[in-house]
DNA sequence: CCCCAGGTGTCAG
DNA sequence: CTGACACATGGG
């Protein structure tokens, strides 16, 4: 156990806004699985406090923690409706993730709810992946995916979706597709090489990019993202998803994959919220 | 039995 | 190029 010194930064901003699948929370604390190994971390203040085998450059790394949030947020206050997400949700980072667990996971993503991705890739980790300890399981490798069965992910409730998992993970294992090379490229043409596999197109291809290739100007456009950019910006109401990327790159600049996890967040809390008002007024009648 | 969920591939027009 | 539709699965 270890603890470090953190400004600029929300713990629990950063696990709940839905970036990443792996995370859960009980009694102040988040555990969760990072490269195979297992993470207990919690936030007093200024102070993270850290119990896990990972050295603190991991952990710094991987949430980002040398970001400069000062100079991002003020390239990122073109408006008063994304200034006032960025105070909101002060301290909330993109997180590094893995690029392989990334995008299985994204490739899950298609149509399917946060609960039933976070099923899938668990019961991936159980099937194929190596045992850490009670419970706790490495996300599995792209050859132990590989060497899965579609039937086999199809029990893992992955749905439509097992063909091209295990199709990628072949590729990957197989070294036809260099994922980690992506990260030398520029964004376009990572984007590009990732929709070249099949089950990505231009919005999965964007998370991996914000979210594991270090792509900080790609802005993935989902559903609710384009409501709420809608919502906000009438120079987006005609628009397609793709167009409303590109909208928001010249709008919000180089960091507007930030600007998109805070609108993203607020979207999300937004429906949550409508969702609680729902049962509410159900349970008045 | 309807609709929807961090989309994408396919196939008419 | 554009729009409609299917796609597994779970939940409202």
């Amino acid at each position: 156990m270890y603890s470090l010194k953190v400004a600029d930064f929300n713990l629990h901003h950063t696990l709940s806004c839905g970036q990443v699948f792996r995370w859960d929370c009980t009694g102040g604390w988040w555990s969760g699985i990072v490269s195979g190994k297992v993470i207990r971390i919690a936030q007093e203040d200024d102070e993270l406090f850290v119990d896990s085998p990972h050295s603190e450059a991991l952990i710094r790394s991987y949430f980002r923690l040398d970001d400069d949030l000062g100079s991002i947020y003020a390239s990122l206050r073109r408006d008063a409706k994304l200034s006032g997400l960025l105070d909101m949700y002060r301290g909330l980072r993109l997180i590094r993730q893995e690029p392989w667990e990334c995008l299985v996971s994204y490739l899950c993503s298609s149509n399917n709810t946060i609960r039933n991705i976070r099923n899938a890739i668990r019961n991936m980790s159980m099937c194929f992946g190596a045992q850490i300890s009670d419970g706790k399981y490495a996300f599995p490798a792209p050859e132990e995916l590989a060497r899965a069965e579609c039937s086999e992910l199809r029990e893992c409730r992955l749905g439509f979706r097992a063909d091209v998992v295990r199709a990628t993970a072949g590729l990957v294992a197989g070294g036809e597709f260099d994922l980690e090379g992506l990260r030398e490229l520029r964004y376009e043409d990572a984007k590009e090489a990732l929709q070249s596999l099949k089950g990505v197109g231009p919005k999965i291809a964007d998370c991996v990019c914000l979210f594991a290739l270090d792509k900080l100007e790609a802005f993935p456009v989902d559903v609710h993202i384009e409501r709420i950019m809608k919502e906000y910006y009438s120079a987006c109401r005609e628009l397609k998803k793709d167009a409303i990327g590109d909208f928001a790159r010249g709008y919000f600049g180089g960091y507007c994959g930030y600007a998109q996890e805070y609108l993203y967040f607020e979207e999300m809390k937004k429906g949550k919220r409508e969702a609680d008002t729902a049962i509410s007024l159900a349970e008045d009648t």
